[in-house]
DNA sequence: TTGTATGCGTTATCAT
DNA sequence: ATGATAACGCATACAA
């Protein structure tokens, strides 16, 4: 039923040569003459020959596709950041393989796994929000496999990472609520798990101190699955909003956390950012037309995808092994509202 | 550098047994005794034996991978479809390859023929704006390609397609916006090659005759890009804004089409919907928390993800020819907004 | 019950 | 300048 393709083999029988041969002249060796060229490349353009990657992948021990894990395609950060991936692989002649992980560490570590038994060159991933243990990722890596981590990344570990100066972010988001007049302000953050949300969460309080405002754990949540559920923003939320000093002020930690928060408030009619100030990262493409929010902290998702792909496929292509580990940093954008309120 | 995987040619030799003898106790063949089962599978399990789906597939002639073509990774809407694709994939241990058109047609041919070449064993895709020819996607598809389409389909061809109800749900849109009062009521669509564009403008043609409204030309625009640019929409909204009759509420076609003629709005200062109904065809996540927009229709893409993918397996695990060709027609759904207006 | 040989499509290494 | 052969990892038809 399906198609028979035409292979090396095919166009040596019908021109009487032998497949080396054939398989020279289509390569343009020096070897062949040109009249053989010239048959055997016309013959390959009429019957429309192409190399079959599958067997070449075989032979060359490589498949020229890379793997992406995320824990969630249908979220705007991950899809741009693939975006960035598919742009620089396509151009160099690499397929995008993805998996995600739903947030959950069993689906993370058996994605990882079927990427790896050798379907892939290299790997890119963002860890799963229950991921505390990286021995999964390292076994794989000390195997040989290149890999590139971006945002959620495994701190403890030695490879290329990607991120966004969340540190900055976070402290920008903060010092612009304290100047539109806040003065208690909460925090959502992803998993206590995840380096991003200490690193946001550090910038946060670093916001504070230097504005002399006393850091209060009360006022700091933590989303298990990274604010993919509602229900675990609400209870947030409300821990928030009945915490003996009530928080007048929330930076959401994340995109779904952003989002999720901004659902509780319309349905328990908070309105933003007269009640409450709300500030968020998010990479959502309406989210600077939402008249709640004052602004909103955005990750270059798109340049953070290319230089992961460029690292990993530096790696993937040369020779010898890694030594020098690379963190990029890339600075986190924020968006203002042209009017600030107060 | 790359760490030596282990073969069944490796256990073969450790064990003292031939390849065969391995692969078929791997296998779990009835003709092995216990006992070298025993052996060959602990070994196996000790040394992390993993098949190399390469070689597996070279034999097989199948890669166990399906691609996936869309315009945009980065839009909610075909990220959703992904991930219901990326579900049902995974569950039968398929691979998906993703590439993008970026809505030239160009890249599509391209992209195609990337995915063709025998390294994926079927293709769900959505065709890009510019597109009117579709001869390569037949070509490929009459060579013995599996092929789904979804959204954006290419209506001339034979093949399983999954779209939503595109006609009920502007129509719905529209009847709504006259439900709210608005009279002179405008349409942007996508670009006009599309059959998504076509049967979007009959369900609003439908809906105006039905309230004895008269279809007025100047009150409908296309974007040849789909909306992705901001440029074209803005050029659509002043069209339409400066013709003859001013239309006083807006059908927004696409995802994008909504978010840039809200971007529109703003820069421009109209207030929506005291000064301008909108409403739009999104899947956005923030979408139904937008106050300015009436209702949205949504598109139910993981659904349409999931139901193109399995289509697009039985395709390629049935042995023979697909005779009969399903077009599976799924419910937008209107996302209404709690409190009408006027 | 186990082993040998072949083929999937390609390229590299040896011949000729 | 061209051809024969082996190899990549696996499964299977055929032998023993």
């Amino acid at each position: 039923m399906k198609f028979e393709a035409v292979t090396i083999k095919d166009i040596a029988k019908a021109l009487g040569l032998s497949t080396s041969t054939v398989s020279r002249a289509l390569r343009d060796s020096y070897e062949i003459s040109p009249e053989t060229k010239e048959k055997v490349l016309q013959y390959a353009r009429e019957t429309n020959y192409r190399p079959n990657p599958i067997a070449l992948s075989l032979k060359e021990k490589r498949s020229s596709s890379i793997g992406v894990l995320v824990s969630e395609i249908a979220n705007s950060f991950f899809s741009q950041v693939i975006n960035g991936i598919e742009s620089v692989a396509q151009e160099r002649g690499y397929n995008v393989v993805i998996a995600q992980s739903k947030e959950s560490y069993e689906r993370e570590v058996s994605a990882l796994n079927y990427l790896a038994s050798r379907s892939v060159d290299g790997i890119i991933l963002s860890v799963s929000a229950e991921t505390y243990d990286f021995s999964a990722i390292s076994n794989l890596y000390n195997k040989g496999m290149a890999m590139v981590g971006f945002d959620r990344i495994a701190e403890t570990l030695q490879m290329h990472k990607v991120i966004v100066n969340n540190k900055r972010g976070a402290y920008d988001a903060t010092s612009q609520l304290i100047k539109n007049g806040f003065k208690n302000i909460a925090c959502i953050a992803s998993s206590s798990y995840l380096s991003i949300s200490k690193e946001r969460i550090q910038g946060y309080i670093d916001a504070l101190q230097e504005n002399n405002i006393k850091v209060n754990d009360e006022l700091i949540a933590y989303c298990a699955h990274g604010g993919m559920l509602y229900d675990e923003v609400e209870v947030a939320m409300k821990k928030l909003m009945s915490s003996t000093k009530k928080p007048d002020a929330i930076i959401a930690c994340s995109d779904k956390i952003t989002t999720n928060a901004m659902r509780y408030c319309k349905k328990e009619k908070i309105a933003i950012p007269e009640k409450l100030g709300l500030i968020g990262f998010s990479n959502l493409d309406l989210t600077e037309l939402l008249s709640p929010s004052l602004s909103v902290v955005r990750q270059p998702a798109g340049d953070m995808g290319k230089k992961a792909a460029e690292l990993l496929l530096s790696m993937i292509e040369s020779k010898r092994a890694v030594t020098e580990f690379q963190t990029v940093v890339l600075p986190a954008e924020i968006h203002e509202r042209e009017s600030s309120i107060k």
